[in-house]
DNA sequence: CGCAATTGAATTGCGCACAACTTAAGTGCG
DNA sequence: CGCACTTAAGTTGTGCGCAATTCAATTGCG
């Protein structure tokens, strides 16, 4: 088991350029792909994936939306008033709670999932990974994102403390 | 072996939003502690990834920097502006060919790698990756990116061509 | 040489991501 | 009740990422 504390710094800086930049660039690739897919249903990907959101659980507040998302309404906000515009989904304020807005798919956004359904499969053979690696990365990526999070949630609450490895 | 064509659409689409939401949040969760790290140094995570190419490769045109990280001068550009601007690095139009744009580091970019070498122990630690881990994740991520890049070539080449699937 | 084609940067326009702030609606406690 | 606090969206400003366009410099070919 390599011991992380014996890497010198040198040496790290440039595994770091690996991994980070192997996430930034197979990020931006899928974007690619994903981008050249959904034209034709005229998508972005963060609203594509709005949409799956809201065709698996139906109606939801913004809030809902951002908590599968993990996006604030800085982002969603202008993404859903396209969306909107587009004529997928409808916003309204609820009506018991003034402060909420309920958003809800259109017929026309309804019906489009029956387009959007062999999108996955385009893009799971663009990347041409077995079903195998794609359940490893896609645990590997889960797990990651878990403790940045965690790690993240650290950095605000202990401001620059020196070196406390999580372990 | 999982037979990918045997897999029901339905199930594509939410295995889809497992792999590609992944992703997605993990790119945004590095994204986020990096941002959290490198503001001491007055740089956002894509200008690091520019720094990092330059204290490996030394002075460079737009173009090799594009190569290296994927980019194209539309991003570059202005982003190379704001490390001028920040005096990390200078820019010059090359002499022996003037649409060229040499990109060179500052003293100050120079000496901001001593300063920028804690930076990837504190993001591996932050991922809580093991060596092993990292390696297989970052082998997946380039596999991924090469895989997808040469489908969208396919794309750009045959157009609307009828169903030629990659395999 | 002369002119079309190519190349390298830069610019423009659009959309996403995020921080910081604003506004309006709900909540709670004295 | 009244007023501070919290919460949900929206707005503003900055910086990527990318497509499309522009412009100047270079290359290539007749």
């Amino acid at each position: 088991m390599t011991d992380l504390s014996r890497v010198p710094d040198e040496e790290l800086l440039r595994l770091d350029h690996q991994i980070c930049f192997s996430l930034h660039a197979a990020s931006r690739a899928f974007g690619g792909v994903y981008r050249t897919v959904l034209k034709d249903l005229d998508l972005t990907y963060p609203q594509y994936l709005v949409m799956l959101v809201l065709w698996e659980h139906g109606e939801l507040p913004v809030k809902r939306i951002g908590e599968h998302l993990r996006l604030d309404s800085g982002t969603l906000s202008p993404l859903l008033k396209r969306l909107e515009a587009t004529g997928y989904v409808r916003r309204a304020r609820s009506s018991e709670d003034e402060r909420s807005v309920t958003v809800r798919l259109t017929e026309a956004g309804t019906a489009l999932r029956e387009r959007a359904v062999c999108v996955p499969r385009r893009i799971v053979e663009a990347s041409d990974l077995t079903p195998a690696e794609a359940a490893t990365l896609q645990s590997l990526l889960a797990r990651v994102t878990g403790s940045l999070d965690h790690a993240a949630q650290g950095f605000a609450a202990a401001p620059p403390g020196p070196g406390h490895a999580t372990g």
